[in-house]
DNA sequence: TGCAGAAATTGGTTGGACCATTGAACCACT
DNA sequence: AGTGGTTCAATGGTCCAACCAATTTCTGCA
């Protein structure tokens, strides 16, 4: 016997009210950036209670799928459809360099595999674009010598993005995100980020010849060079702290 | 120059009741499971409204960090530390095929590098686990004749465990969550999961060997056959719509 | 016409009230 | 002893009305 017994839920206001909401914004095929209407307005039109809304929106705002300026409105900040599924995540102690250090081990496996994905689905289209970052960002290596973080960084998201999957994009992003708001001068290596340079021509060759297991290859080559790079900073820092 | 100027603050009531709850479970080393003050002495004690708690709670209730039961109180869900970082990402359509394979190419990625970290990392103890949960799901798999999810799911847990890297585990138990929340019954595939059963042994015996590279082939090797029984499965399904 | 200040709009906060659920204590009956 | 019902206090859930603070819009004067 199966034994499955749900418990039956009574109350889930503010949950109806973001099914009403989400609802209301596919109808109106509301975008990001749009506004969306009053707190005042919602608790009028749903027949409920301000307070309500709020906390509704408090979720979707703690979600990132909007942003409420005092004053202004509210405004929708990503895509929202009725049929979303949420997966917070919750880092433990991230900002210390065993923390960096595990968010880049999370990394290596995605960027391993969207390169691979990359190298079966990417079309012709895909293919150009991502070599065209690539171009640009080899161009400002030579130019500027090596600070081409900016650059990289677009290089992935366009493999990323050809990989046929946005929840690589997504996932990485979140991450990249943390680890600049943390470690914005990523420990004083001068040349961070040189040893990983080349790899980025032969990730895009692995990927034009559709070959995946080459493509990851490279890939965990790279985040080799990333990994290296960090543990030397960390090593100098903790020299320099002992002086 | 960086030109860094943050906006100072001048309202972010929940944010610093949140930082203070953060404080308070520390300080009184409150784990999962225990209960923490009501609304009502939270508010008078930090001399806020209780809505303004509300809205703080609602936002840790919404990132999986609390729950609440009325009549009984606020429990703590998981460890909460005052530097975490969160990273709460949605899946727009996720309960379809295309969004169920789409999780799935995640969890390739990561289970492949979770099976190589644990090569390397495995000690004595963690590698006992392993070998103990293994053991009950080939069990489970002989008597139970293919029905072994549960413990097949358990290995996976302990070699995600046996990483080094909780990330591992928060990510892809998430993703184990939605698949069931959607995907209970799947497909309908009678014989589900018996083409990737002898993998979990290869595994095993790679990540007892300390062969990283062997451990995240055979994993990429079961991936492989997950997603090959799904796909027969939503061809069936798709047949056994048409009739 | 341009712009400073007033007025309206909107999210943020407060305090108080009541409802619905929970859980413990207590009681009656078997 | 144990089963079930009742009472009651505690707690989260909802509502209301008002006010605060930031923003936007309007207005009237120079």
């Amino acid at each position: 016997m199966t034994d499955f017994l749900p418990p039956i839920q009574t109350t889930a206001r503010d949950d109806a009210v973001l099914k009403a909401l989400a609802g209301f914004v596919r109808q109106e095929a509301l975008g990001p950036g749009e506004k969306l209407p009053t707190e005042r307005i919602l608790a009028e039109r749903l027949k409920v209670s301000r307070n309500t809304v709020r906390e509704a929106l408090t979720r979707w705002e703690g979600l990132g799928l909007v942003e409420r300026r005092q004053g202004s409105g509210t405004y929708l900040k990503a895509a929202v459809s009725p049929d979303m599924l949420h997966m917070p995540l919750t880092l433990a102690g991230g900002n210390d360099f065993a923390g960096l250090m595990r968010t880049l081990e999370i990394r290596r496996a995605l960027e391993a595999e969207a390169a691979a994905l990359c190298a079966i689905r990417a079309g012709k289209a895909e293919l150009a674009e991502i070599e065209r970052k690539l171009d640009i960002m080899e161009e400002a290596f030579r130019t500027r010598a090596g600070m081409s973080s900016e650059e990289d960084w677009e290089f992935h998201q366009a493999v990323y993005r050809a990989s046929g999957n946005p929840l690589f994009e997504q996932i990485i992003s979140a991450m990249h995100e943390l680890f600049h708001r943390f470690w914005e001068h990523p420990l004083g290596v001068r040349d961070f980020g040189h040893a990983s340079f080349p790899y980025h021509r032969t990730i895009f060759d692995c990927i034009a010849a559709h070959d995946p297991e080459g493509a990851r290859a490279e890939a965990l080559k790279l985040m080799a060079t990333v990994e290296d790079d960090l543990k030397r900073g960390a090593a100098n820092l903790k020299l320099s702290d002992r002086r």
